[in-house]
RNA sequence: GCCGAUGUGGCUCAAUUGGCAGAGCAGCUGAUUUGUAAUCAGCAGGUUAUCGGUUCGAGUCCGAUCAUCGGCUCCA
């Protein structure tokens, strides 16, 4: 297929490739001209302003850059509908993002009703098909033409664009919207789309700027590729922690006890103590930590110290005699609340193990010293902030202080990551994880302590670190602590959110905040430095990222419960409990059904509780003294003795496998969560 | 904190314009004694999230509160 651009070149394409995509891959290196077209140079009408070559590099729906194209196009059609459906409803901003597109308007909000309606719209303005033609405005025009069509947010904008700066607007029958583009070149060609959701989101992302309404939605080259992908959406909702895991009772939430505050139950508690003895014995015999336990509150003077009472008073819960001050009050007594009678529940750890380190001098012989504690953390986080066992307002974390002498600070950081690591690995967890350097925000320094020269340093070392390691990171600004630098490690849950689920953190501050020091080779006093670390994060996380990963089929030494003995009737009883005998002095966890019930039905019942292990007892096994094991990975596996049932299992337990199976669903929806 | 939606036995859901709160599963009891994904029967289970209002009458309408969900913002 021969095109002809405006300035008389001749191009040649594949002419299995369509018009916009061609067109996409000219506007790359141009003037992100407006395209699209028929397929196979039947229509080749590139209205555009091309006015040189470009090189040329095809891109297709199937890419990211041409569905990013795609759905913004669609993202422009949704606002034409709005603006028909709702004239009075005025335009922000629409990009395409990851998972298809949005709109922010300002006007009231849509209900179910209000898409389906939209949806309606939007057909009959792709069926119409209009053109969807680029021009170019001076800012004075472009003013002038948005103020004409009131549409404010769009002054806004254009006010803050450079001055000399060229417009790019584009229309689409009567619709035009300031846009940089690159389109399709009709709106004939969004064929697949869907809108999904609508929401509120500020104006610039400030809440303290106008609410805006958003529309999501996505649009894919075909329909097929749609249908994937909203099954694949009713799909992950069988994966999301905050369901599987209280059908499989693991926890719940009361009304009465509050927000963020779940409840574990038995099978959920078991999980998390099998967690918690597993790291805490790996952190002290392996990796060589003390452990300490600290108390839960303190007076607001150590919070002061650590400056938490200036940075972080609104996360914590302040515990005062509120009722004792109104009674005084009512007495017509002189109040006077003394701050040292001011307490708050502690939302780190930090401050009360620094304590510990100053409880005796130190020489330098003795560091580094390496405080663990299993660390119940509250935090009063935004109501609207809480979600299953993922953002919670008391939970517990896998916490740790470093107190190192300078020259240890890189080895020891180095070290920590290791055992974030070898955490992730035992878990299974280690491919699902990007690394994040946290940077502070020289715009905004009230928000930190200590000065420039010392942040760059520190982030810096971090940055040597993590390239060291050649652990892939990218770095975010406005994310550190605000008394230093951070690496995170984070990952998305089921709907694509991401979570930091572990962290280790350069503390140059505190040291000298909370006096602390060691004595030297020379016999002079120095600061140390302090890493802050957690090694399997924060339990209640941890375990929400294991569900989804895992759909709570576990690893078998997780499973709260390993093994489920089936009677094939009550004559069997007895050996049934002999079995269960033999597996619990062998510490597996095991149970035994006993009801009256068919073994069908005790097989679908142990299933849906994602049992890893039934054995099914009746004559023939009695006799044999053996076991017919059915796994959810092998189905029926036939009988065996009992004592090689037993070694297997333990075996497994004891090295913490992770059956090639679990793995492989877990990749397979990573590998779906990633399109 | 902001915007929106939602809240009916443990779970999934019914209940007409405001007119006697109902079903399946789970549970319990009994019968059945079962060989690899649902045996049969009976019973029990509810101040319809909570509090207040309108009404002869409220699950249904109104208000407040609490919680859950989806976003936004925040996240040491």
């Amino acid at each position: 297929m021969k095109i002809t651009l405006k300035d008389g070149s001749v191009k040649e394409y594949d002419s299995a490739k369509t018009v916009y995509e061609i067109a996409l891959d000219i506007s790359e290196g141009l003037a992100r001209a407006a395209c699209a077209g028929e397929v196979d140079g039947e229509v080749v009408d590139l209205r555009t302003t091309i006015d040189k070559d470009a090189s040329l590099n095809i891109l297709t729906a199937k890419d990211k850059e041409g569905l990013a194209v795609y759905r913004h196009t669609a993202a422009h059609v949704l606002a034409e509908a709005v603006k028909r459906v709702f004239p009075d409803v005025k335009l922000t901003i629409g990009p395409s993002i990851d998972t298809g597109f949005y709109y922010d308007f300002d006007g009231p909000s849509f209900s179910r009703e209000d898409l389906d309606k939209l949806e309606a719209e939007m057909k009959k303005i792709i069926k119409e098909g209009a053109q969807i033609e680029q021009f170019y405005l001076s800012r004075e025009e472009a003013i002038k033409l948005m103020e004409e069509r009131q549409e404010p947010y769009k002054v806004e904008l254009i006010n803050d664009l450079p001055e000399d700066a060229r417009l790019s607007f584009y229309r689409q029958g009567d619709f035009v919207d300031l846009c940089a583009g690159p389109h399709l070149m009709s709106t004939k060609y969004v064929k697949a789309f869907k809108l999904l959701s609508s929401s509120s989101a500020y104006w610039r992302g400030d809440s303290n700027k106008a609410v805006l309404q958003r529309i999501y939605g996505t649009a894919f080259g075909t329909k097929d590729e749609l249908n994937d992908y909203l099954a694949y959406l009713e799909d992950i909702k069988k994966r999301d922690h905050n369901k599987i895991g209280r059908e499989m009772e693991l926890f719940t939430t009361v009304d009465v006890i509050g927000q963020g505050l779940p409840l574990f139950m038995p099978k959920g508690t078991r999980m998390l103590e099998t967690l918690q003895r597993w790291i805490e014995d790996k952190e002290d015999e392996e990796w060589g930590y003390v452990r300490t336990k600290t108390p839960l509150f303190a007076k607001s003077d150590l919070y002061k110290i650590s400056g938490h009472w200036d940075h972080y008073k609104d996360g914590m819960f302040i515990l005062g005699d509120e009722e004792k001050v109104v009674d005084e009050m009512k007495a017509g007594e002189q109040v006077e609340i003394k701050e040292s009678d001011v307490y708050a529940l502690r939302p780190m750890t930090c401050p009360f193990q620094f304590f510990i380190y100053k409880n005796s001098q130190k020489s330098y012989r003795d560091l580094p010293i390496r405080m663990a504690e299993t660390s119940t953390l509250f935090r009063n986080e935004d109501s609207g902030e809480m979600h299953g066992l993922t953002r919670v307002r008391q939970f517990t974390i896998t916490e740790a202080h470093l107190i190192v002498r300078p020259d240890q600070a890189v080895e020891e950081f180095k070290g920590a990551l290791a055992l974030i690591k070898d955490c992730l690995t035992t878990l299974g967890l280690q491919n699902d994880v990007t690394y994040r350097l946290s940077k502070w925000d020289p715009a905004n320094k009230e928000k930190y302590i200590g000065d420039p020269e010392t942040w760059e340093q520190t982030e810096q070392h971090l940055r040597d670190i993590l390239t060291e390691l050649e652990l892939p990171f990218y770095e975010a600004a406005g994310e550190a602590a605000f008394y230093g630098p951070k690496v995170d490690i984070n990952t998305k849950n089921v709907y694509g959110k991401e979570d930091t689920v572990m962290t280790v953190q350069w503390d140059p501050m505190n040291a000298e905040r909370f006096d602390m020091y060691y004595i030297d080779q020379n016999g002079e006093k120095q600061r140390p430095l302090i890493i802050h670390r957690t090694s399997a994060g924060c339990y209640e996380r941890t375990l929400a990222w294991l569900i989804e990963k895992y759909m709570g089929k576990f690893p078998t030494w997780l499973c709260p419960e390993q093994v489920r003995v089936l009677p094939i009737s009550e004559k069997y009883e007895e050996y049934a409990q002999s079995v269960v005998k033999e597996l619990k002095k062998n510490k597996v966890l095991a149970t035994v059904d006993l009801r009256s019930e068919k073994i069908g039905y005790k097989i679908r019942e142990a299933r849906k509780a994602r049992v890893p292990y039934m054995l099914i007892v009746g004559e023939k096994e009695q006799e044999d003294k053996t076991v017919s094991v059915r796994s959810r990975y092998d189905g029926d596996a036939g009988a065996r003795p009992l004592d090689d049932f037993i070694k297997d299992i333990c075996e497994e337990i004891r090295t913490k496998a992770i059956r090639k199976e679990l793995e492989e669903e877990g990749s397979e929806a990573e590998g779906k969560r990633m399109r």
